[in-house]
DNA sequence: CGATGTATTGACCAGCTTCAAGTAACGTGG
DNA sequence: CCACGTTACTTGAAGCTGGTCAATACATCG
């Protein structure tokens, strides 16, 4: 984490806010286009620039009135929990992903959002929904579009837990995350991909015990599919070969996603 | 299944396609009241009544440009398939549910859907999704909230096959749907709900053997929480003890969602 | 330097799957 | 009207995948 972005505190306001013209996230081209007005209106429903720590709640499960990010930077995971010490993460969110929609729309049994790495976030007020849709049409299709998207990477993850096998689970985790956050990582092509998942989280994730997920990637190690460096940084040696295994199609097409 | 909903082919248009003024559903109550405008908007964008036999397909997996439903009668699945005959049901379709909305928005890997019953459907084109945003911005926003609200009927799915035993599993689906069906029969009270899954479905929506299911479901019955009567009718004689046992609140909050 | 979190490994076993087989209900065509 | 195919349900036996329990090693951190 370079320090500019770290908080003081808990959820702490940035000094001084990104305008979103300069946000370093569009310059990526993973990014549909934004004309001006788009991007006047996200920057004056965008209230702060806030960072949390790692580890630190974003949202708390069981509560509503939450407030909307945009993850800007770093990596945190969407999850629920049942009684008995029991958590599914339901999914991993990415530089990009938008947070908060489900808490907001119904009051359906809700999640809780929690930092992996050290976090920053653009906030919206809780009404930004709204009022992207009313003011620019196309902004609200942006959000559709996004709630859409993470819908169906939830699909993807519940077609995992449901009917594939610990191997292939957690190939397939790898190679899914693999692929998103590569274009995020400017160094993976080098030293490997910065992943933050304990063996925990991938055992959250994918509906696993943490005794059995360790030996899962224990044999990936051993086949060479697998690799975790110092620093926590991922290698995948053969990406397409744990997509198979995963009966994932290779490559991963990722549609250019809006960013609000 | 009345006879004037039964088409002549399969995913044959209807003779007389009904206004949505006239939509049965909206009567219900169940859904959050729409002025005229947006009414005028929803029937302008309805291209056609249309109705499914049970088992055929309304969207075939791995086809992109789909059209878009409103389910307006019977049930439907979402579901995944894999290799080796493995069947993951993402989520149960009911009356009411906006189907189609995944597949439009990015070509993320897709998913079919199926009629449990026979289905009656109105039937949108592609680009209502925009349209609808453009014209009125409070049913794009309708849409979001359904994308939504399905998101989080899905996570607790995921929650459900990743970290609950089978038992839990079985009866969370059970009162699940049990609570969301039960507005759309009116026989429910006293023949009990009408309830179309069979054991395989519920197999392969809580990612179990089909046997283990059956025994599960044994289990239920023998506890006196579960029946199944002469022509597929459930009766859940303690719901609320069917939801402790799988940890979910009771009663179920369901909130009044758009209808479109 | 102890406390904490993560990774690692072995032993044991249970929850669930697989295989196999039989019953019942239903629709179809001869 | 009955033989037959099909689908759903049912049950038992055997065994594997993956869970639980327990203990160690290792790193980081205040």
């Amino acid at each position: 984490m370079s320090d500019k972005l770290v908080a003081r505190s808990a959820g702490g306001d940035l000094g001084g806010a990104v305008r979103c013209v300069e946000c370093p996230l569009r310059r990526l081209d993973l990014y549909q286009p934004v004309n001006d007005t788009e991007l006047t209106l996200i920057d004056e429903l965008k209230r702060a620039d806030v960072s949390y720590r790692a580890g630190e709640m974003l949202i708390a499960e069981n509560t509503d009135d939450t407030p909307l990010f945009t993850l800007l930077r770093g990596w945190a995971i969407r999850f629920k929990t049942l009684g008995g010490g029991r958590r599914q993460i339901l999914h991993v969110l990415l530089p990009g992903d938008f947070i908060g929609l489900q808490q907001k729309m119904s009051d359906a049994a809700s999640h809780g959002v929690q930092a992996l790495t050290d976090v920053h976030v653009c906030r919206f007020a809780r009404d930004a929904v709204w009022t992207l849709h009313r003011e620019l049409p196309s902004l609200g299709y942006g959000i559709t579009w996004l709630s859409a998207n993470q819908n169906s990477l939830v699909d993807d993850n519940l077609l995992s837990v449901g009917r594939r096998s610990a191997l292939e689970r957690v190939a397939a985790l790898l190679v899914t995350l693999y692929a998103r956050a590569l274009p995020h990582d400017d160094e993976a092509a080098t030293l490997g991909l910065r992943f933050p998942l304990t063996q925990q989280h991938i055992a959250d994730a994918m509906g696993l015990s943490l005794v059995h997920t360790h030996r899962v990637l224990r044999q990936l190690r051993q086949r060479g599919l697998y690799e975790l460096q110092d620093g926590g940084r991922l290698v995948l040696p053969d990406p397409k070969a744990l997509a198979q295994m995963a009966r994932l199609r290779w490559p991963l097409e990722m549609a250019r996603a809006p960013l609000i």
